[in-house]
DNA sequence: CTGAAAGCGCTTACAG
DNA sequence: CTGAAAGCGCTTACAG
């Protein structure tokens, strides 16, 4: 039988309350009287309830998301998969809160992350733009003992507790692999679409990309990066002016989001003169271009995922437990049009 | 506040007994007396708290996982990750065991599936085999309320409650996609390397593989498929035999496992004259081997994830609960050189 | 068919 | 600094 707090007590000679003192570390307890029950910790092997623990207290973990408004379709998946989270959280002893900011605005993010503060949740998980007064914000959150988990971007590491994202470097190193290897002519040109390089994620998959074609696939010719804010109008406009410049252009990576700008010029090209086309998460409009033949590769990350572990590690930190790094490692999707789930 | 089953017992002008009786269709309740509780759970908007429940009942699942006794890296992995689970279980209310079988044996499979019903789990899961006995096996055990899920194999659906692993169709239709896609010359020849084809995920990874090498790239030639049993030392020997007959080989596609063998012939190639190769499961000899470019693309399945998917889903089922699909969905990992983890 | 009381493993005032 | 008792939300004998 797995031994409880009874046991501990019992074979310590102490009280119930004492135990829970010595195993949640509060103070009170004498030296000796603290070593006695440690001492019986060990040799009987206790491991604590938390269920149970958590149910004594009734613990709940509030939490906080804070998202951009943006509205692209994977920031509104993302949107969609927190309120999921929120319609789950009676039965995961949360309450989770929503609060938007306008994108790219490290000022607006920093005011909102100062207000969040304020009602001092156990954990904030936020959309992150990887400037100094962000990280600073963030810093003052985790000096309060609120934990704070970083969600798609990030920010330095010493900053924050746990990232929720993919590895945006090799992202980009694996579309410049995928990339080189389907264009047809291993001197194309290849022009890249990003959202904002502000945000480290695209700044990330940016160096990755580069740096993988400069060493593998040398010959390729690269254009100027092209900054659309995510945008779909920007994005489709700003194709449309690359793709009139250099009509040779063999390939496309576009890096960010807004897509759907993005397909609506590549509809309109002639099939046969198409360029190579990697893009990031699958949505609507992306899984269907994969379909028809209008991309190549889909790079994806889960926003399902994200927000669940999020919530897993939000409450974990605030426990001050450790976190399963395995099981939290977001991967990424490498979606073609024959594996589209 | 989250109303409990004092509020109900309260509203309904009944005892707790009863309120808990109702929840959990037990028999011995009156039909008004029923009714009043069923009122007042609907008005109060009720939801039962799942870990209260356990700790009073003091639930533990009991679980069983019958695994293969194959020793290729795969399976080496999968058991790793059940005693992982194991090591875990204390935390998560369960007692789970290892029952081992020898490998592609559908009466030793049976056989363990009729022991372990003796002993009353509460849910099996099991790296199927796919056969009329392991089916007729499979129905038993769940004619006597055991959950039943199929583990990287499946069986026909209606023959278990759940099946973790891979989409294996989709699998076999992305490796040839990137086949066709990594092959330089159009009309290459592809040799094919299986496990066994007893088993559905090699039968349905060689289906899928074949239908879009015949779709898409129709004068890619296919040599006769090599079985051999994810044997290490059989698969070196195959293979090897293979490119003496055909010193032409563009390709190859390992869709089962003893990975091991086919990169011992590979390291012997003269490096200008090596097939594209495409594999599955990421191990250590396959992550070497992609790295120093002796394989192209690694497809693989979180046998980590699958493990910890079955013990989530097999305890909801023992609970009657329903399983969030898309958070046990196992997706096809795609691995290049550049987005190793 | 129904209910009062004790208990699951832990925590929390409160008293001393 | 320490302990006895009540309680978290649910279930389980047992009695009636």
């Amino acid at each position: 039988m797995k031994p409880t707090v009874h046991d501990i007590a019992r074979f310590a000679g102490v009280s119930l309350a004492t135990v829970d003192r010595v195993l949640n570390g509060r103070p009170g307890v004498r030296g000796v009287t603290r070593d006695k029950v440690e001492q019986a910790i060990a040799q009987l092997g206790y491991v604590r309830d938390l269920a149970a623990a958590n149910l004594a207290k009734s613990r709940t973990y509030n939490l906080c998301f804070i998202l951009p408004a943006n509205d692209n379709s994977f920031m509104i998946r993302l949107r969609e998969e927190v309120e999921e989270a929120i319609a789950r959280s009676a039965v995961e002893r949360a309450r989770i809160e929503i609060v938007e900011v306008p994108a790219f605005d490290p000022g607006a993010l920093v005011s909102a992350m100062d207000e969040v503060a304020d009602r001092k949740p156990d954990g904030v998980a936020l959309v992150a733009i990887d400037a100094p007064e962000v990280r600073a914000a963030a810093d003052r959150l985790r000096a309060e003992g609120i934990a704070v988990a970083t969600l798609v971007s990030d920010v330095g590491a010493s900053s924050r507790d746990h990232f929720c994202g993919i590895d945006n470097s090799a992202a980009g190193r694996t579309a410049a692999n995928l990339m080189g290897r389907f264009l047809s002519k291993v001197d194309g040109r290849v022009a890249i679409l990003a959202g904002s390089l502000l945000v480290r994620d695209h700044r990330e998959r940016l160096e990755g990309f580069l740096s993988v074609l400069a060493e593998d696939f040398p010959r390729v010719a690269i254009l100027p990066v092209i900054e659309a804010l995510d945008d779909p109008a920007m994005v489709e406009k700003t194709v449309r002016d690359a793709l009139r410049r250099h009509p040779d252009l063999s390939g496309i990576y576009s890096l960010g989001a807004g897509n759907r700008g993005l397909i609506r010029v590549l509809k309109e090209l002639d099939p046969a003169r198409r360029p190579v086309v990697i893009a990031h998460e699958l949505t609507r409009s992306t899984r269907e271009a994969l379909h028809s033949d209008l991309i190549d590769a889909v790079l994806n990350q889960d926003p399902g995922h994200e927000v669940r572990s999020a919530v897993r590690v939000l409450k974990a930190k605030a426990d001050g437990l450790p976190v399963l790094t395995a099981q939290e490692r977001i991967r990424i999707d490498i979606f073609l049009k024959d594996n589209l789930p």
